[in-house]
DNA sequence: ACGTCCTGTCGAAGCGCTTCGACACTACCA
DNA sequence: TGGTAGTGTCGAAGCGCTTCGACAGGACGT
């Protein structure tokens, strides 16, 4: 129970024998101050070991040198990847001497402004966007920064950063190409995520699909969750239906249901198939049936999605930040 | 760029035909209002859709209704169970009206009493705690509310939640002991987090050694960071050195490179050797030489170590409420 | 020598809220 | 009928900071 009474900028002034405001000054730089005087001052802070109050110099000033990033709804159960987008905008946010605010976006799409109208954020990360997205609508409309990791339909004075997943999927099926297979199966997905929209879900499908007939192969296009229930339940059936099928692409952790559907059905990895994962490197590299995986450097765009969206708060005419992130075979 | 202005008590005070005070009051609850008072305010309030502003709130009542989670420093490299606390702790916090503020925990110990220093929050949560933990000394001296996730040294009058680390390690002993091993190795957190006095690695070498003696069996304990390549070197060097050891526990994610070295030295699992893994049964699950895992419920811990800082918040005399939870071998 | 422009400093007015003390007013008991 | 408790409401004083306008004084031009 020390500290009871933190110290004050009229305590700082006092002390350094000068005006409330000039202190103010020498903190902000915003008007100049006589060497003599900026010493005292921080001399006095030095001694006093003062700490500006964040409330009082949000209220001030307007603005709370704070952002929010929104976790998606837990339910959707999505790859364990945004740990990281989380850790990387952690790190870029205390960087730049900003605060980061930690929010559940839940269903109702309003709550993703509260935080904002509320004073305690300044602007906004979304992530798990989607291709029509109500909850971008309502930043817009409500005027509020914010930036994406993701995409959605209209990007058109949107920062974002996004991982190359056309570029993911294309590289993929390259190589599953030049192995010598002619009929791959993409686990993208789950339905009900395609079915909301799901940006990252709908461009896997479209480039997946495209590509194949470029490439003169046959592509089965397979929603399937995460859980390796559902996984081993669609790959089995799969590998029943379609035993000309020798390869498969997932975007995230349906490999694992796959694989062992593939050793139910006795078939060998990657002898007699090949698998083709979409996840994070960190994950690739410990996995004990070492996958042909494709890394994304997710740290790098939680990174970058929170320094986009500090720019665009600190100078208001920073025009848009667009940035794919790019994938490498690993 | 809508909502230029936005709306305040005032607005809110002067539509209901009220004084600010009262509409004050109503929100609060902290002196009683009549019925046909607080109705007019109430639809003032909807009308205008009134949102309180943060920072104002926080400077006049001294509250920022805010707490902080310092992460980890991320060379540490543990296990990606870290989300799930986080995940936890933003549930809670959302669901009781809190927010949570999400921070780094740099080097210096200092850091980490800066955020309630500067009035940005109320309280803290720490995580991955040592034995020593010089963080936890100053949030003491400051006297500011914590809660850890994760033990310490001195636990008096300290509010933690904690796995039931010793539990975890002697159901694992057990079972690989009635599996009638006769000399089992222990792959504990990296040496540096030995060394440094991460609690979690103090507790599982401690019960380890004591238990096995107890069992009448060999136990090694070998420290182990989560890589998969330093983690098949030092398992490839054991298997070749202690032949007789048959079995192995993994505070982590070790088990990749156990694996991959048992794989080299033609060992089949659980045939000739047993491996029983202390990580989130999300992952476990999710594995495909499906291991005998213990879980962990992160969520869980992240969730109670939130609402035990909150409930301190609210009111300072609960007393500190500690609690292990357990673990189940799946 | 005077006016003009800077530069550096100060005082005061808020920012939007909480909370304290004051003050009607009603209700109750003697 | 007066005194005493409540109730319900209001006004005003902050909370710790930013920022605006004012203004002394020195440096410069003529």
């Amino acid at each position: 129970m020390a500290d009871i009474r933190p110290v004050t900028m009229a305590q700082i002034a006092e002390r350094a024998g000068v005006a409330l405001s000039t202190v103010s000054y020498v903190l902000s730089g915003k008007r100049s101050v006589s060497q003599p005087m900026r010493k005292r001052v921080l001399d006095a802070i030095e001694e006093l070991d003062y700490r500006p109050h964040g409330p009082a110099r949000a209220l001030a000033s307007g603005a709370s040198h704070t952002i929010a990033l929104y976790l998606p709804s837990p339910q959707w159960q999505l790859v364990p990847i945004q740990q990281t987008f989380v850790a990387g905008a952690t790190q870029a946010t205390s960087v730049r001497d900003y605060a980061l605010l930690l929010s559940t976006a839940v269903a109702d799409p309003e709550a993703v402004t509260r935080l904002v109208a509320q004073g305690r954020a300044d602007g906004v990360i979304l992530m798990e966007t989607l291709r029509e997205d109500p909850r971008i609508e309502r930043l817009k409309a409500a005027g509020y920064p914010f930036s994406l990791i993701g995409r959605t339909g209209d990007l058109t004075g949107i920062s974002f950063v996004d991982m190359d997943f056309s570029g993911a999927i294309e590289t993929s099926l390259a190589h599953v190409a030049r192995l010598g297979h002619t009929c791959v199966a993409l686990f993208n997905f789950a339905p009900e995520l395609l079915a909301a929209g799901y940006t990252a879900a709908l461009i896997a499908r479209d480039v997946f699909e495209s590509r194949a007939v470029d490439l003169g192969i046959r592509g089965l296009h397979v929603p399937s969750s995460h859980t390796r229930r559902e996984a081993f339940a669609i790959a089995s059936r799969l590998l029943a239906s379609e035993p000309e099928c020798t390869a498969a692409i997932t975007t995230g952790w349906q490999f694992t249901g796959l694989l062992s559907a593939l050793r139910a059905a006795d078939l060998r990895v990657p002898d007699e198939f090949s698998v083709v994962s979409v996840i994070a490197a960190q994950f690739a590299e410990v996995l004990t049936p070492a996958l042909t995986g494709v890394d994304w450097p997710a740290f790098e765009a939680g990174r970058l999605a929170a320094e986009m969206l500090i720019d665009k708060l600190k100078d208001k005419e920073t025009p848009p930040r667009q940035h794919l992130v790019s994938a490498e075979l690993v």
